[in-house]
DNA sequence: ACTTGTTTGCAACATCGTTGCAAAATTATT
DNA sequence: AATAATTTTGCAACGATGTTGCAAACAAGT
């Protein structure tokens, strides 16, 4: 696992530090999106904040991570699949957010609709933010 | 054109002050989104930061402006054209993000399509948010 | 083991946003 | 119109968040 984690790093040509290792292995345990404070508080301070905010950049700009805009103006990461790369990002999928727990989830099968932009206008890219309740928080 | 903007206020149960009246006619004079600090820059550095913090809030709670987050982590502000009122947003539209000017629109007449999110979910409210190249700075 | 280039941690700083409180302005009452 | 009650404003102080420069620590290649 650890070893999995490892190959990522030189895949993309990053120096294997126990920071970025640790980091990394924060988002494969945690299957949701984490913020930058989530990463302080789950690494149990260990780190320095600036070095937290550097190896995130350095993650998003080598396609490892994305990052998802929420409506409360917090930036959360979360692992991109397979297919972004150094200055490709191909994160297509809605995400969610719930007002329960807070947690942000990439909906990886379900796929963004097509918009009808008005004449004039062309888009590159488009993010689906949904707010609701999650399965969790779900009253049953 | 002042008076119907006092009105407004009025009908909102606001104190009517030069403060309000001045970044209500911002929004109504510039025909897109507002962020905090256009606000203060507009507005000729008059306005105290933290009262303009103030109205703004006071306006998403009366239902006059709604938020628009922003795929680079900042709010925006814009008027709510449709029945809006306290605690009550219907701002069912796409919002539009310009990467060359990076001015934001409300296309008011683009609709959100309705979202299939598995089971489990329920959703609440869908965010919408197109980056591209708007009709100003297209390309001729 | 040594060298080279990268990464880290610290300090210092800048920006953004919040809170408490007294002065000023607005609204309600006489 | 004058006064009282209420609301809003501006200031100061603070906290949270994010950035930059730089020297020490570290990782990678020889
Ligand atoms: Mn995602
Ligand atoms: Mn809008
Ligand atoms: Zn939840
Ligand atoms: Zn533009």
């Amino acid at each position: 696992m650890d070893e999995a984690i490892t190959d990522i790093l030189k895949h993309n040509q990053l120096s294997v530090t126990d920071n970025r290792l640790k980091i990394l292995e924060l988002f494969h345990n945690n299957n949701k999106a984490l913020s930058h404070a989530d990463i302080e508080h789950l690494s149990g301070k260990n780190f320095d904040r600036v070095t937290i905010y550097r190896t995130l950049q350095t993650f998003v700009e080598k396609g490892i991570i994305h990052t998802i805009p929420t409506a409360d103006n917090s930036i959360v990461y979360a692992l991109c699949k397979e297919d972004c790369g150094e200055g490709h990002h191909h994160d297509d999928h809605v995400h969610f957010i719930c007002d329960k727990c807070g947690t942000t989830y990439c909906l990886e099968q379900t796929s963004i609709p097509s918009i009808n932009i008005p004449k004039g206008f062309s888009a590159h890219r488009v993010n689906v933010l949904v707010n609701g309740v999650c399965k969790n928080c779900r009253p049953s």
